[in-house]
DNA sequence: GTTTTGCATGGTA
DNA sequence: CTACCATGCAAAA
């Protein structure tokens, strides 16, 4: 449990071994992600024993000796990158020695002051504050300049080289030992490190970093604006006590019961509001806060942190608190975050505050009305508004009012995130704000901006307006996938992670490559070979999911011909020549020349490419060769883009409803009661007033095609169910007229196979009498006569959506839903015979989403078979 | 008719 | 089960 990716192996994560694990592996060093190591015994014991280097990276470089008792210490893994200290003049020293020449300075009373409050949950943030790397990057750390910080915090983890320490600090093996903290914490540290900075343990371990924190404490010549990539420090944890990071607390809680017991309960026990900002400053020895003020470091104020849940935990980047600094002697102490919600980031003005941080770090207030709060921005505006509070359930629930201007001026939208910090030792409170999509700092040095234009980093970006503007289609989709789908993901993340996945512990930036892609990935989306999909309803509308994960599709390029005739270019995955095909061709990612069987002449890899080099190179995007970019495409047709958002988020839903294999009835369950524009389901997706700019019915886009061919697919299920339905409906007739009992297992049999029938060629006979018999059922055919004109909408307005269903399987909705099936039943008939379907069908699709629409959906999909690749030409391309 | 305000409701962690 | 909080909603302005 403690480590999610070494477990995932039964291997002993020592690449040089092999061997498998026990079942209770031996925990080696922290990973990357924070993780423990997994290893089998023998490497284990190895490691505990500190032999670990000396057996398998004895060849390996990076070999040094301690400069004091010459003991030779491997320096360049990251297994002993803990077992050693840099010195100052350079060299290195054991832990051991290290130790030694350390001297508890006498004027640290930390045992005292340190014994901040009784935090059992400290834990918690204790991991966090470990994942919030200040050091990575950071110059060189006069190691022997911190002994008393040495000593404590040095105790961290499994440090086999040094009992001693490992007994000084018990409690800190117990802190940092992932496997011995409940799982809810693990989570919680895990969506914490989903916050850093990428270089956050590229270059220290987690115990070095603490050290290093605890050294640079202590060193107040240094520097570490630089080094403070995130606020991880708290701020009377930064002090020169032993315990420097917040880590300690909860060690000395849990180790000396009898510390800490005095101290007062942030949340249940505000301090009034001077108090409260400077309330930290108590706790730190003066030198602590004159040295961080001088350093300007940010640091989160872990006074109310651990009591607060992971989500508030300030994030802020240090370019982000390098902005809110705007006096440089002023130190930041980030309080808490908030992402944004709909209601948040809306006209209302009311930003919802959290319970716990409005009364930990807010002033506390009596009355509901509130007083008005001063809170600084990043370029130091200073806003005024409303602290208050609601009564709600027995309990208050605070609001912060009149954000509406502060929010348009920041361009903040839902998803975003709002950055409450502290600014001392004034006590103001400073307001940052993370958009959705920026990245982390980590990201910044290679990347200003992220695929699509949009700023890295919010605040910078800010400072010119027009560079927002200019973004602000594009950049709103990737808002989108990234911020208030984010919501979505994180309210989803544990049914995903549940599941089998674990792609959404991917790192940031890959969260973001993604993200640029989605639509990307939603185009070339295409049903598992082998699937038999299931109907996931998704606020009434229905969505395949598949056993299998979907496969990606070949991507390929669309583009026009001589006759302005739309097709694709796709590349042999054997010979990679370019291959024409018709633009509605799906492919899948296999795609070879014999695939082909669209172009006779180019049936085989043999055949000649018909783009000459030139064509070809004109064809592909500068970037990528096979892939269009999205961007590209909503510049070219920006009129598209908040379109496109929701046709992406539908198709984002498509992608964690069948990749992700939700489970269906969980889906099913879930209700959406009313329209949530954060919301990424298939109703709240839409612009909430339905305006903006919208797909035209030509739209030829892959997520528009997507979209076709989902709905494609699933009025070829209503095709199935219905037929099925009429079919048993003829025989329960047939049943009464001839009470000739079936046998009960055919019944059953029947019924069972509902969902599998579908495979398409063994219908039984009764449905295609059904089927046929509704093929001629002239009332339906009159329904067709819709006022829709059978285009598809791509533009689904939510809300009238919402208007029209009535919330429930009526019997108009099934009329409806009816009739389009039958619609479409019809035109396929007539289809078949004529060859060319695609543009009637696309009628008959667009009808039958329309009814979708106003049926809200409902779901009574039987499962299809290949319906996607069968009709795979006969996408809807009409111009 | 529109916006604001205060509270209630219900989903979710 | 409970607390939290996002948001709906109706009354008030």
């Amino acid at each position: 449990m403690a480590s999610a990716s070494s477990s995932s192996s039964k291997l002993c994560f020592n690449s040089d071994c092999k061997e498998l694990k026990s079942e209770r592996p031996k925990k080696g060093w922290r990973l990357r992600s924070g993780e423990l190591a997994e290893l089998c015994d023998r490497c284990g014991s190895a490691f505990e024993e500190g032999r670990f280097c000396e057996i398998f990276h004895s060849n390996a470089s990076g070999w040094r000796s301690c400069e004091t008792c010459l003991k030779r210490i491997h320096c360049g893994c990251i297994v002993s990158s803990h077992a050693f200290m840099l010195l100052d003049p350079g060299g290195i020293e054991c832990y051991a020695c290290a130790r030694k020449s350390i001297i508890l300075p006498s004027n640290l009373p930390w045992p005292q002051s340190f014994s901040l409050q009784n935090r059992l949950s400290d834990r918690l943030r204790d991991l966090s504050a470990k994942g919030w790397s200040q050091l990575a990057g950071s110059g060189p750390v006069p190691w022997k300049q911190a002994p008393s910080l040495f000593n404590s915090a040095s105790s961290s983890d499994l440090i086999p080289e040094v009992p001693s320490l490992v007994e000084l600090s018990n409690s800190f093996d117990k802190m940092y030992c992932n496997e011995r903290l409940p799982a809810s914490a693990l989570e919680k540290k895990n969506e914490d490190l989903s916050g850093i900075p990428v270089n956050w343990n590229v270059k220290l371990g987690s115990r070095e970093m603490m050290l290093m924190n605890g050294m640079r404490n202590e060193d107040k010549s240094s520097s570490c604006l630089n080094m403070c990539q995130q606020p991880s420090s708290l701020k009377e944890e930064s002090s020169p006590q032993p315990f420097g990071l917040a880590v300690p607390n909860s060690c000395q809680n849990e180790r000396n019961g009898q510390l800490g017991v005095t101290g007062s309960h942030p949340q249940q026990t505000p301090p009034p509001p001077g108090k409260q900002f400077n309330g930290t400053m108590h706790l730190a020895p003066d030198s602590s806060g004159e040295a961080q003020i001088r350093n300007g470091r940010p640091r989160a104020d872990s006074r109310g942190r651990n009591q607060l849940l992971p989500r508030y935990w300030p994030r802020c980047t240090d370019l982000e608190l390098q902005q809110i600094s705007i006096d440089s002697n002023s130190v930041i102490t980030p309080l808490f975050q908030k992402t944004l919600s709909a209601s948040d980031a809306g006209r209302i003005g009311r930003l919802v505050l959290p319970k716990k941080c409005a009364e930990t770090y807010f002033p506390p207030i009596s009355q509901p009305e509130g007083l008005p709060l001063k809170i600084l921005d990043a370029k130091g505006k200073e806003w005024i508004f409303q602290f208050r509070f609601w009564p709600n359930n027995n309990s208050r629930m605070y609001v912060l009012e009149g954000v509406t201007p502060c929010i348009q001026s920041m361009q903040l939208q839902a998803g975003d995130t709002v950055t409450f910090s502290r600014l001392e030792p004034e006590g103001r409170l400073v307001m940052g704000f993370r958009k959705a999509s920026s990245v982390m700092p980590s990201d910044q040095d290679n990347e200003t901006k992220t695929g699509n234009g949009f700023s890295a980093h919010g605040e910078v970006e800010l400072a010119d307006p027009n560079s927002w503007s200019k973004v602000d289609k594009s950049g709103y989709i990737a808002k989108e996938a990234l911020g208030s789908k984010s919501l979505i993901s994180r309210k989803r993340k544990s049914n995903i992670l549940s599941s089998k996945s674990k792609r959404l512990r991917i790192e940031n930036e890959d969260l973001i490559e993604l993200k640029i892609t989605w639509q990307e990935a939603q185009g070339l989306l295409r049903p598992p070979p082998s699937h038999i999909p299931s109907i996931v309803v998704i606020e009434g509308f229905e969505f395949e999911e598949y056993e299998e994960a979907p496969v990606l599709g070949k991507p390929t390029i669309f583009t026009s011909d001589s006759v302005g005739e739309k097709i694709q270019w796709a590349q042999c995955e054997d010979c990679f020549k370019w291959r024409k095909l018709p633009a509605s061709a799906l492919l899948p990612s296999k795609w070879t020349c014999s695939d082909n069987s669209w172009d006779p002449e180019r049936f085989s890899c043999s055949a000649a490419q018909e783009l000459t080099a030139e064509q070809l190179e004109n064809l592909l995007p500068p970037c990528n060769s096979a892939v269009p970019k999205k961007m590209k495409a909503t510049k070219q047709d920006p009129d598209n883009a908040e379109a496109l958002e929701g046709l992406d988020t539908l198709a984002n839903l498509a992608i964690l409803g069948e990749g992700e294999a939700l489970p269906a009835s969980a889906q099913a369950t879930t209700k959406h009661p009313r329209h949530r524009p954060g919301c990424s389901c298939i109703v709240c997706i839409q612009p909430p007033s339905g305006k903006g700019p919208k797909h035209k019915q030509t739209c030829t886009c892959n997520v528009c095609l997507t979209v076709k061919r989902r709905f494609r697919t699933l009025m070829l299920r209503r095709e199935k169910k219905q037929s099925e339905k009429e079919a048993e409906t003829t025989r329960k007739k047939q049943q009464q007229q001839h009470p000739l009992p079936l046998p009960s297992s055919e019944i059953l049999l029947d019924e069972d196979s509902l969902p599998c029938s579908n495979t398409g060629d063994s219908s039984p006979n009764q449905n295609k009498e059904g089927n046929d018999g509704s093929d001629d059922d002239p009332s339906r055919i009159k329904s067709s006569a819709s006022p829709f004109k059978g285009k598809i909408d791509l533009n689904i307005q939510p809300e009238r959506e919402e208007e029209l269903s009535p919330g429930s399987d009526s019997g108009g909705m099934m009329k409806l839903l009816h009739d389009a099936t039958e619609r479409y039943l019809k035109q396929q008939t007539v289809n078949s015979g004529t060859g060319d379907s695609s543009g009637s069908q696309s009628q008959l699709v667009g009808d039958a989403m329309r009814e979708d629409k106003l049926s809200n959906g409902v779901a009574h999909g039987s499962s299809s078979h290949n319906t996607d690749k069968e009709h795979a030409q006969s996408l809807p391309m009409n111009v």
